[in-house]
DNA sequence: AATCTCACG
DNA sequence: ACGTACGTGAGATTA
């Protein structure tokens, strides 16, 4: 029995294009909509068993159907380069294959499938993610639906349709009633799924609805009176033409086997997509001798079942003897060292002879805790954290695979042991059996990228000092916490009424859809910018409209009184233990730039700007006796800039200890130091840290509200009194485009794949990246020596004072009050003096106070 | 799950 | 001509 597949290439790649991130070979070229669209290809060659497999494309040219309709054009997005540079690749392995490809001037992709689909009289597979094709089902004909991207396949046959209520030419009146944005059908205005489907239940097809017209009453007649004409095209439009005169008529130039050529291998290798050739049977290899060079090649253990305490105690003294060895408690508990496996059944059961958790934890108390015993794991914090509950001092640590991978790629953002697996395409195996093979394959990658010194020295240590820090908490006056509340609560009471009184209605305030319906439609006051889904309401808007009708400014206040409760007082009191205490999360591994960040809750974001913000820092407290002790750095980013740059007219500025927006603004504007206008300081602060974001005129003028053009001028007078700078953020961008990577103080590293796009935006956006990473990855490395300093020195000095947070460029003590005076400059020293090759000096600031609020 | 908004450095 | 500042996380609404 024949059975044919007919692949709608053009829709699979592109919706393998937006589904996977862009991979790409190690010499640029990209890959990923081709990974997927072979992955899915092979899947469904393994489901269905075709006999006979054919491709179609479309051509570039805009078809004759659809160009009759002159909206077409005009909205289509061009395909993205990293999209088009891979179809020819993919062409190479489909001819390969032996997939014929079709592909017809004029047609579209769909036309030709129509066609096919329809000529031979086999059982026939349509794979595609456009609905439209839905049309084409038939007794031999069936479409596989592509879902969410392309991970999912939907089956779609007759019957399938016929569930929805629906036959199957009925897709053609559907969408001719509702339009199809994507493929800039037009429809029938202000008629979507839910009504066409309606109208068609009732009266069946397009002509029906129009039949019976007298019979629709209201508003939905008047739009289908109205737009007549706009239906009929669409109902043109979305049908496929099945007797385009496509020239493949031979059925067996298709026949397709699943043992492909050497070929084929090879052009998946040039495109390092080992993992898919890895899977594929090829000519001159049966598929086990396939398989056994995979295993050669990656050697991964097999493991073996430990179910009894015996096995334990065997399998434990034979790690001791290695000194080395991988473990996960993620899903099941697994243990490797290097050649062999072992996979410790964990049982429910208390008593007999099988291993229950606590047996587990008994047994390897001593060698985890052990220094001598190097272990390898995937989230160090996070294993340290587990053991801790159970008693156990995780020590001996040497390699966390996680943040080793973060260093390598600090864009991938890793949220489980299966990714990390994934992306370096391991077979399935026992966790610690792939953490132990995977870390062998990152270190030389560490070494490749000269990492290891910024790893063993630094990130490394730093996670014993996260780890304390969030043990140690941060103290919160519960009662303060309740007062705030009650005080936002009452005015939010009496805003929430005289909103809804000037609106003339109830509505709902955080709501941004019906607030703007509210401001613009009912009240008629001016629009400003447009988001996605409609009318923008954020602050900005906000604040320019604020003297049109008294309720904006009462919604600006309810605005900035929710967002205080809901985050932080209505958000942090769950998290608060039964010490008082909040224990964030610090995240080591997820920022671009080397940065941590703070989760649950994030303590990173604790407002301070404006005033009813600032008091919610009056509930951070120091813990019972003890003052808060901070210290921030001083303009560190713009210090560094200056370093880095070496301008001798900014360093002497910052040696000289002068206020650097001043000095800045008296240099551009041309006037002395005193002259300097409250202004002036503004604009040339705003300039100052457009620097340090890769500045452009049009994010400057927006930031402070001139002309493009004034912006424009400001850039230019500022790179003429630092011209330095303007070298160094120059070459910043070549570096980056020259090797694909900019490089902080530490060497810390990220990759910008940005900067080699076609597209303005894109590359545009990879520019500034290439000035700012670095100098907001140099200070991240910086604060983050200065944290494995002062946590060092207050253990070795036997301190009780503990290291709390950490803000970016500020850091927090939690102190007794008869250490303060030296916690404040052994913190202050640390944080100063990590750059001795520095000509800059860098200056952390330094107070306290027993609140948050107080010590700043 | 995506979008909008807004808090911080 | 294009159309944005760099880096984060969380809450609320909508679909």
């Amino acid at each position: 029995m024949d059975r044919l597949i007919l692949l709608d290439s053009n829709s699979l790649i592109n919706r393998a294009y937006y589904a996977l991130p862009n991979l790409s070979t190690h010499s640029g070229q990209f890959t990923g909509a081709i990974f997927g669209y072979i992955n899915m290809l092979m899947k469904i060659v393994s489901t269905y068993n075709p006999t006979h497999i054919i491709a179609t494309f479309d051509r570039k040219a805009p078809t004759f159907r659809k160009a009759m309709y002159e909206g077409y054009k005009a909205t289509r997005k061009p395909m993205p380069i990293e999209l088009a540079s891979q179809l020819a690749p993919l062409k190479e392995i489909l001819s390969a294959m032996n997939i014929p490809i079709v592909e017809m001037d004029g047609y579209e992709a769909d036309d030709i499938i129509g066609t096919l689909a329809k000529r031979f009289s086999v059982e026939t597979y349509v794979v595609t993610g456009d609905k439209d094709s839905l049309q084409l089902i038939d007794d031999t004909t069936t479409v596989l639906l592509t879902k969410k991207g392309i991970t999912e396949i939907a089956f779609y046959d007759r019957d399938m349709l016929a569930s929805e209520g629906l036959v199957p030419s009925q897709i053609i009146d559907l969408k001719s009633l509702m339009g199809d944005a994507s493929d800039n059908i037009p429809g029938v205005a202000g008629v979507g799924e839910k009504t066409a489907r309606d109208l068609l239940a009732k009266y069946s097809t397009l002509d029906g609805v129009y039949a019976h017209i007298d019979e629709i009453k209201g508003k939905l007649q008047e739009k289908l009176v109205a737009n007549k004409d706009m239906a009929y095209l669409s109902y043109d439009l979305a049908t496929i033409n099945v007797n385009s005169p496509v020239e493949f008529d031979d059925l067996d130039k298709a026949k397709f086997s699943p043992v492909f050529s050497q070929e084929v291998k090879k052009l998946l290798k040039a495109l390092e997509l080992t993992k898919i050739a890895d899977r594929m049977n090829f000519d001159g290899e049966d598929s086990e001798s396939a398989q056994e060079g995979v295993a050669e090649e990656i050697s991964i253990p097999k493991a073996v079942d430990i179910d009894d305490l015996d096995g334990l105690g065997e399998v434990i003294s034979h790690l001791i003897m290695q000194g080395k060895f991988a473990f996960s408690l993620a899903q099941r508990v697994t243990l490797a060292i290097d050649e062999e496996c072992f996979n410790i059944v964990i049982s429910d059961n208390l008593l007999g002879d099988g291993i229950n958790y606590c047996d587990f934890i008994g047994a390897m108390k001593g060698v985890f805790e052990s220094d001598k015993i190097i272990k390898v794991c995937y989230d160090l914090k996070n294993n340290m954290r587990v053991l801790s509950h159970d008693g156990v001092k995780l020590n001996g640590v040497e390699s966390d695979v996680l943040l080793k991978a973060y260093l390598v790629d600090a864009n991938r953002n890793y949220k489980s042991e299966q990714e990390l697996f994934n992306a370096y395409n391991l077979p399935d195996g026992e966790e610690a059996a792939l953490i132990y093979y995977i870390d062998g394959v990152i270190d030389k990658e560490l070494e490749a990228r000269n990492l290891v010194k910024l790893y063993k020295e630094v990130e490394l240590p730093l996670v014993d000092v996260l780890f304390d820090m969030e043990e140690e908490g941060f103290k919160v006056d519960v009662d303060i916490l309740n007062e705030l509340n009650k005080k936002f609560s009452q005015e939010l009471d009496g805003l929430l009424s005289e909103i809804m009184t000037l609106a003339g209605k109830p509505f709902n305030v955080n709501s941004t859809k019906q607030l703007a319906s509210v401001l613009f439609e009912d009240l008629g006051l001016k629009t400003g910018k447009k988001t996605k889904t409609g009318y923008s309401t954020n602050v900005d808007v906000l604040n320019s409209i604020k003297n049109q009708h008294p309720i904006v400014p009462l919604i600006l206040r309810q605005r900035e009184l929710s967002k205080l409760k809901s985050t932080y007082l209505d958000g942090m009191l769950p998290l608060i233990d039964s010490n008082h205490k909040i224990h964030t999360v610090f995240k080591q591994t997820v920022t671009a730039t080397g940065r941590l960040s703070s989760t649950e809750p994030n303590l990173q974001n604790i407002p301070i700007r404006k005033s009813d913000g600032k008091l919610i820092r009056k509930m951070f407290i120091a813990s019972e006796g003890n003052t808060l002790v901070c210290a921030d750095y001083s303009q560190i980013e713009l210090r560094l800039m200056a370093q880095f740059s070496g301008d001798e007219t900014m360093i002497d500025a910052f040696n000289n200890g002068v206020d650097i927006h001043r000095t800045t603004a008296g240099k551009v504007f041309g006037v002395p130091f005193e002259m300097v206008t409250d202004e002036m300081r503004r604009h040339a602060k705003a300039v100052n840290f457009g620097i340090i974001y890769g500045i452009s005129d049009f994010g400057l003028s927006e930031d402070i509200g001139v002309p493009v053009y004034k912006a424009r001028e400001f850039i230019n007078s500022y790179f003429d009194t630092y011209p330095k700078v303007k070298k160094y953020m120059d070459k910043c961008v070549e570096i980056a485009k020259e090797q694909g990577y900019v490089t902080t103080y530490m060497n810390r590293r990220r990759d910008i794949p940005e900067i080699k796009s076609s597209n303005f935006n894109l590359r545009s956006f990879g520019e500034r990246v290439a000035m700012n990473m670095p100098l907001q990855g140099s200070a991240s490395d910086i604060i983050k020596v200065a944290m494995l300093k002062v946590h060092k020195a207050l253990k070795e000095g036997g301190y009780k004072a503990k290291l709390i947070m950490q803000v970016h460029d500020e850091l927090i003590i939690d102190c007794p009050l008869d250490e303060v005076e030296s916690v404040k400059k052994l913190l202050v020293d640390n944080m100063q003096n990590n750059t001795p090759d520095f000509e800059v000096k860098l200056i952390a600031e330094c107070s306290c106070g027993n609140s948050w609020l107080e010590a700043k």
